[in-house]
DNA sequence: CTATGGCACGGATT
DNA sequence: AATCCGTGCCATAG
């Protein structure tokens, strides 16, 4: 039996705060501060069980078989099953596998992949050069700064910089870290050439040719440099293939790290969306705690609260206290995310079955309202999470309430069809989107193609795809 | 003259 | 109150 709930006012301000608090946190950075409190308290325990949600039973593997054919009702409705042990990832069976075995995978952003690789190679103080560069880097994965301001910030020798600079620039992601477009293919040439034989004129083409070559005049290049036009077209088709003019997305298309609207979010979901394996079944959200088991405060220590000496006392109770207040927290949590990912996946079955064109507008305010949230709650509960997709797509949590995503997806696919040839300009693209219902001016559409990295139509001919 | 990108404004959203 | 997003206007390049 619980303690009587007296509403202090202190106590009930650190609640708040502190639910907030962990309402925003992904769920690895919930697996730290937790695993930081189990050792501070030790009052807090974590019991590794996993209790069916509906029956309440201890089940070996969730979701619950008994509930999941219990719960199978008509339609696409959602049957939540909150997984205990949610830091691993993985898809299909949900076997006993021990606690011990909560293996975190590998989430490293493009940073800390490359990062690692670098210090392989230099000393300790390079490698603080070399975080301070990758901080810096743009979402194509360039370098906007110059090597003599980095220097200047760090108190460091340009020299140092541009060196460091070198041993990124030719780490995995070839061509990251450069100030642009040309010095990063240039690098990425290099690269490949240490690997295999590249055609010399490749590298002619794109240190002596390159305004040429933007602007797509073959014949020009093939008249200056003495050779046939053929062959002009062959390195264009070379560096089509080979090489990318984004860095940073050469890594992302990996799957390590997923990739929205410029920024990388990490590859480990909070929440799990999947087919149900009776065909025809709800889906199957997971809501995973992050935490492998439940928190509660250890019932021998309360137990034993009354006799221990007096001194020790406070103490304890001290400990106590913040043990049942975290435990609450995570549970309160849970249940918020629980809700809310019910409410999203029921609203957006179209978009997470299907594609990003079925994706409907939706607000975190009317969402709120249906949940008798306050919005900032919602907020809070949406940032800085991941969702995995029935298609294994890992989106964060925000891409649901994209309004534009839909239209942009529709740019994508018309300009993906449309002849090689002719490329459709924004204005032509503008008139395109009328008879799908999407009514947006000129000026949108180009930003969109911006966002989705396409060329405009001017250069867009025969480039490499995005 | 047409197609784009930059800047900035206003309205909605958080 | 701060931020994001769509859009209009204008300068620039071809």
């Amino acid at each position: 039996m619980e303690l009587v709930y007296l509403p202090d006012q202190r106590q009930v301000t650190v609640h708040l705060a502190q639910t907030m608090r962990l309402l925003e946190m992904s769920n690895a950075d919930l697996a730290v501060e937790v695993a930081q409190e189990l050792d501070a308290n030790p009052a807090l325990q974590l019991v590794k069980e996993r209790l069916c949600p509906h029956c309440g039973r201890r089940v070996r593997a969730l979701p619950c078989p008994a509930c999941l054919a219990k719960h199978s009702g008509d339609g696409p409705i959602v049957f939540l099953s909150p997984r205990l042990s949610g830091s691993g990832f993985t898809r299909g069976s949900d076997e006993e596998s021990d606690f011990s075995e909560d293996r975190i995978p590998q989430t490293e952003s493009l940073a800390e992949h490359l990062l690692r690789q670098v210090a392989c190679i230099v000393g300790e103080a390079e490698q603080r050069i070399a975080a301070n560069i990758l901080a810096r880097l743009d979402e194509r994965g360039l370098l906007t700064d110059r090597p003599a301001d980095i220097a200047v910030t760090l108190r460091v020798p340009v020299e140092a910089v541009i060196c460091v600079l070198g041993v990124i620039q030719r780490a995995d992601p070839s061509g990251v870290a450069t100030c642009d477009l040309r010095e990063s293919l240039l690098i990425q040439l290099e690269v490949l050439a240490e690997v295999g034989a590249v055609h010399p004129l490749i590298r002619r083409v794109l240190l002596e040719e390159w305004e040429p070559l933007v602007k797509r005049n073959y014949a020009a290049i093939a008249r200056r440099l003495g050779v046939a036009l053929d062959d002009v077209e062959e390195v264009v088709r070379f560096i089509r293939c080979n090489l990318t003019p984004y860095p940073a997305r050469a890594w992302q298309d990996t799957g390590r790290v997923v990739s929205y609207l410029g920024r990388s979010v990490y590859y480990q979901p909070d929440i799990a969306i999947s087919l149900n394996p009776c065909p025809g079944g709800p889906l199957i959200v997971e809501v995973f705690t992050g935490l492998a088991g439940v928190l509660r405060v250890d019932p021998v220590i309360k137990s034993g609260l009354a006799e221990m000496a007096e001194v020790d006392k406070v103490e304890w109770a001290e400990y106590i206290e913040r043990a049942g207040l975290l435990a609450k927290c995570v549970q309160q949590r849970g249940n918020t995310m629980r809700r809310i990912a019910e409410i999203i996946v029921v609203e957006q079955v179209a978009f997470v079955l299907g594609g990003d064109v079925d994706l409907k507008p939706l607000t975190r305010s009317v969402l709120a309202g249906r949940l008798c949230l306050h919005e900032s709650t919602v907020s809070r509960a949406v940032a800085n999470k991941t969702a995995a997709l029935p298609n294994g797509r890992i989106v964060p949590l925000s891409i649901f309430f994209d309004r534009s995503l839909a239209v942009r997806d529709a740019v994508q696919s018309i300009i993906r069809k449309e002849p090689r040839a002719a490329p459709f300009s924004d204005t032509q693209i503008v008139e395109l989107l009328k008879p799908q219902g999407y009514n947006v001016a000129r000026r949108t559409v180009a930003k969109y193609r911006q966002m989705l990295g396409i060329l405009p139509a001017n250069l867009r001919g025969r480039e490499v795809p995005a």
